[in-house]
RNA sequence: GCUGGAAUCGUGUAGUGGCAAUCACGGAAGACUGUAAAUCUUCUGCCGUAAGGCUUCGUAGGUUCGAGUCCUACUUCCAGCA
């Protein structure tokens, strides 16, 4: 194997100490963060539990260096996050980005990527990352395809499906056929091609190649999908062990994803299926009702093996990260607080914001006062305010900016709390505020 | 001064004798949870919570069953010519 086609973790294994001291010593006069070095490839250790409940701390290892958990997750789906430069993703702490192989396969391609060195080189992020599996588009292009509802978390909204012509993406029991959403060409993925799409980008983390279904299918058709899921998994596993072997300086962890809708016997069944298997993790995954989710992670919880870490896929609303850390949960992520803020919008101690609105138009005060992130203590709300309205981009950067801190100091928190054990003075605080 | 053209919602416009107000912008509010998303939804003459009611197409007349639309005069603006 060339150099070249290595991912950026593997050069440091190859390269010299001294070298590496070098470029260590280099980075810090930049004030950018080392990742640490671990001669385990992956790995996970609790720190603290919190009693009486499924919550931890801990660290995850990775060859891109430590992830201390519970973390949050930002999205950078197409190799970065959107509105951002990488520099600003450490500014505001955040510990790993998460990818999307169906993005990356669609543009640049994974080949591309792997030979950019990984993803983590590729776009300078340095640090560790996570891919998606494309199981998020099945739904998304899917079933879910224009029909927000299918999504939604509104349990007074009506769900519909698409049908199947109006659909990007269709599933059989050997795959999903894709209709690409940037030329129309069709493409197929199997779990087996996921496996090395996300090996081939270089991430610290895979997931495995999962079926998203809609909370209006059926229950039948909940139970043939999670079927397939499993099926599905299983395909993954032995793919990544076969990609894995391959690769000796390279060790890419695969994530196990749980479906099962709102269904107890479902969530219960894939966790203890999800259980015995060799998986290095376990993803939660569904589009869950708010009023739900909480209960349906402890029911997976409650059966995945203690000393293996937990993601859950998509969440980032305050409330919702409370309660899923109290389930056991270790990382998040989500695309919330980018997305909200090119819409416009901020996270604040008392709720979401819309920035544009006129009642910042003179607000000559940061967007939080006593907000320590860039945004804040560099500009006004009514500056934001005004490059909203003038569409100027800088305005998503600078909330983006705000809002990733916000989130990620959020989760720093919830975790020194736990540490420290004031979990629940913390959170009744926090949530009598926001809320 | 002459000739020609124009005048419709906050702005720019659509409306070609038959229920005025289309579209865009601007404005207000809201949504966004593994990114088809720097996007989408609703409202935006007046009164009314609503059902609904009432106004309005520069001004004043005229033709016509019926005029934003045709005619006359005036006002203002634009262009060309002096």
């Amino acid at each position: 194997m060339k150099k070249s086609d290595l991912p950026a973790g593997m050069y440091i294994f190859i390269i010299s100490v001294p070298y590496m001291i070098a470029i260590a010593v280099k980075k810090q006069t930049r004030n950018v963060i080392i990742p640490q070095m671990s001669n385990k490839a992956f790995g996970f250790k609790i720190q603290t539990k919190l009693a009486g409940t499924l919550a931890r701390t801990g660290v995850i290892h990775t060859p891109h260096g430590d992830i201390k958990t519970p973390a949050f997750i930002v999205v950078g789906t197409k190799a970065n996050v959107k509105a951002m430069t990488p520099e600003m993703v450490r500014d505001v702490h955040a510990q790993v980005v998460l990818a999307n192989a169906y993005h990356l396969y669609l543009q640049p391609g994974h080949e591309l990527i792997s030979k950019a060195g990984g993803l983590s080189k590729f776009m300078n992020w340095n640090g560790p990352t996570f891919t998606d599996s494309g199981g998020f588009q099945v739904l998304s292009l899917g079933s879910g395809f224009k029909k927000v509802l299918a999504m939604t978390t509104d349990v007074n909204a009506e769900l519909t499906i698409a049908k199947k012509g109006d659909r990007h993406a269709w599933v059989t029991d050997d795959g999903v056929k894709f209709k690409s959403h940037i030329d129309g060409s069709f493409h197929f993925f199997t779990p087996e091609f996921s496996m090395q799409i996300q090996h081939g980008i270089g991430s610290d983390v895979a997931m495995a190649f999962d079926e998203l279904t809609s909370l209006s299918d059926t229950r039948a058709y909940q139970e043939e999908s999670l079927a397939r899921t499993h099926t599905w998994a299983e395909r993954s596993l032995t793919e990544m062990k076969r990609l894995n072997a391959t690769t000796p300086d390279y060790y890419q962890a695969l994530f196990g994803v749980l479906q099962g809708a709102n269904y107890e016997d479902l969530r219960k069944q894939t966790a203890t299926w999800m259980a015995e298997r060799d998986f290095d993790g376990f993803g939660i995954g569904g589009a869950l009702e708010k009023d739900e989710m909480s209960t349906i992670i402890r029911w997976c919880n409650e059966i995945l093996p203690e000393n293996k870490p937990r993601h859950l896929l998509g969440i980032s609303e305050p409330d919702d990260i409370f309660a899923a850390i109290e389930q056991g949960i270790d990382t998040f992520d989500c695309v919330s607080p980018t997305r909200v803020a090119r819409n416009g919008s901020a996270y604040t101690p008392h709720g979401r914001v819309n920035i544009r609105g006129q009642k910042y138009r003179e607000d000559f005060r940061p967007v939080v006062e006593g907000c320590k992130c860039y945004t804040c203590t560099n500009y006004t709300a009514a500056y934001i305010n005004h490059l909203s309205r003038a569409k100027e981009s800088l305005a998503g950067t600078l909330l983006s900016v705000h809002n990733e801190y916000f989130i990620i100091k959020l989760v720093d928190d919830i975790r020194s709390s736990i540490n420290d054990g004031t979990f629940y003075e913390f959170r009744n605080r926090f949530l009598k505020d926001y809320y």
